[in-house]
Formats: C-alpha cells, structure tokens, sequence
DNA sequence: CATCAGGGCCCTG
DNA sequence: CAGGGCCCTGAT
C-alpha cells in the first residue's frame, strides 16, 4: 500500500450555527470502526479528495455550544490553492450540515417528554458523513448481508490493496482510492480479497463514476423523493443503501422508512421496551411523532445508546449487534 | 463435521 | 411481487 507524508499545513476557521456539538457531529459510536478517521473529545482526523488530490484534515473544536467555532488544519504535499482551500471549507461544511438549522427540530424534541434528555445531552448535533458520495457508497455495499467483522476485514483488505495511507499531525490517517483505479482490476481479483458477490458491484459503480454517470452535486439538490430515484438506479443500491445515503450524504431527515431486521430488533427495544414489534408499527409511530425530523430524531436516540455503550455493557444491545 | 443466517440486492418467473 | 441465489464467516 502506499503512503503519502504531508508536513505542511494551512488553517481556518468555521462558525457552525448554534447551537452545536462538537462530538456527536464528528464521532458516530454506531458506526463500525475503520481507518478512514480518527476522534478524541473536542479533535478529530480524516483525509478529504479535492478532484485528484488528497489533504489531510483536522478538526477542532474551538467554540461551545452556544457559540460554535471550529479549527480547522489542512495538510498537504507541495502546496494548497486558495481554491482548494475554499472548496475543502465548503465541503467541510456541507459534510458535516455546520449551516443546518435545526430550530424547528429541536423544538419538537422539548415537547417531547420521554426522549427530551437525550435531545438536550445532544443538542446542536448533526447527522453527518466523512465521506464523499462513492466513498460512503463502498462502505454501504461492504455493509450488506455481512456482520460487522466481516465487514471490517473486507474494508481492510481493499484500503490495503488499493487505498492511500496519509502521515499527518502524527496520525496515520486513510483514504479510499478513486473510481477510476478499479477500472483495470478484474472482478476475479476483487473478490481475491474475499469480499464475494460485492466485487461485481463495486466493479460496476466504479465503472460509472469514472465514466460521471452521477452527479453528487445535483443529488444534493434535489429533493428526496428524486434524490432517492437517482440512487435506486445505482447497481447494488436498495431501500436500505439508498437510506443511509439519502441521510448521510443528501442531509435528507426524514428517511425513516426502511427497517432492517437487526434494526427492528433495537428499535422495539429503544422505543417499546420489548423484543419485537412490528416495523410498520415502528415506522408509524416515528412518522407520526417526528413528522419530517423522522430519521434525525432516530438518529439521536441511535447514537445516544451507543455512546453509553463506549463505558457500559448493555446486555440486550451486545445481543443484537453481530461482531 | 455439516448447516445456516447474516448490518441486502439482483434477477427470474 | 415472491423467492432463490450469492461470497464468506462464525455460531450452532
């Protein structure tokens, strides 16, 4: 694999709107561990593309609550653009939603009894994705039809073959190669790498984001039922792909639709305190209570038991999550 | 040892 | 629109 070592860097400065939190935004405890970022409280780490180019990033939390700021250092090789600069901000803040307003959501969270504690511990948070629209789609595919390990092995076992390792601020900090480099490798030697059928998927998207049969910008734009169309034409994207994606990387809140058996699983027991109840149940009553918020609000609460998980075995959690 | 389902999706009938 | 098949791995 190879490496890249950037020793120079330039910073900025951004002004989230408040309220804000730091830390939920930039570390998801749900999400399965990968190489691709790195957090402590208040610092967090990941490497960002700018058309071909790659920077390191590091992100600090300068501000508090009410009054957001965040640092923001880029690391780079030879030298970085104004231009470059500017995008990288404007990514950042896109990534990360630091303009959303949330004023309506977050009033709907106080007239909300049971869960207001967990609204107020997170207030300010964002539902966010490190990543770009091809990036976060690898992930997504290396997430199907596989327990957690697996999926880490199979993600190791690409970045290792085909990644980019970044040497910055003393951290070894990864990126996901571009489309275009899978182009000359055959579906055999994918799936060499043991990630099975996924190869064929992969092989296919990255075919087509080489040949920018997607556009991410517009997707941005659009709204989510259009947004959602685009994405179900992907190959290897369903109901469940199209979801987190629509969430992650189209800042859609209310995707509260599709529910994966495992999720119904710790939905029933967040919500109902009980083993199993009905999805349709799950999804109408979210519907009903958190209207166009629907997927935020789950967010919240999701995160929320995972957070405690970091310094708390909770039994019936462990059971539910398939390492 | 064999069998099976899994943090879905595609394809076929 | 229902159901079989898919890669591999750990659980049973």
């Amino acid at each position: 694999m190879k490496s890249l070592v950037l020793k120079d860097k330039k910073n900025f400065f951004v002004f989230p709107s408040s309220p804000f939190h730091f830390d939920g935004t930039f570390h998801k405890p749900s999400h399965y561990p990968d190489k691709l970022t790195d957090w402590g409280v208040g610092k967090y780490w990941q490497t960002i593309r700018i058309g071909k180019r790659l920077f390191g990033l590091k992100i600090e939390n300068k501000g508090e609550t009410q009054k957001p700021k965040i640092k923001v250092s880029v690391f780079y090789d030879k030298d970085v653009s104004e231009k470059e600069l500017e995008t990288i901000k404007e990514e950042i803040i896109w990534r990360f939603d630091l303009k959303a307003d949330l004023k309506k959501f977050n009033k709907l969270a106080k007239s909300d009894k049971r869960f207001y504690p967990i609204f107020k511990k997170w207030l300010g948070m964002r539902n966010s994705s490190a990543h770009n629209l091809y990036e976060l789609l690898i992930i997504a595919v290396l997430l199907q039809n596989a327990t957690v390990r697996r999926t880490v092995q199979m993600t190791d076992a690409l970045l290792n073959n085909y990644g980019m390792k970044l040497k910055f601020d003393g951290k070894d900090i990864f990126a996901i190669w571009l489309p275009e480099k899978l182009n000359n490798v055959s579906e055999q030697n994918l799936r060499g790498l043991k990630i099975g059928y996924r190869a064929k998927f992969i092989k296919r998207l990255s075919q087509d984001f080489t040949e920018d049969k997607i556009d991410e910008l517009k997707l941005r734009t659009l709204d989510q039922e259009n947004a959602k169309k685009e994405l179900m034409k992907l190959y290897g994207v369903g109901p469940e792909t199209a979801r987190i994606l629509l969430f992650e990387i189209c800042h859609q809140y209310n995707t509260f639709d599709h529910i994966a058996p495992w999720q119904q699983k710790i939905y029933s027991q967040l919500f109902y305190k009980k083993s199993l109840v009905p999805v349709n149940k799950i999804r109408d009553d979210i519907k009903k209570q958190y209207g166009d918020y629907s997927m935020l609000a789950v967010h919240y609460i999701w995160e929320d038991i995972f957070w405690k998980r970091k310094h708390e075995k909770i039994d019936w959690l462990e059971k539910e999550i398939r390492l």
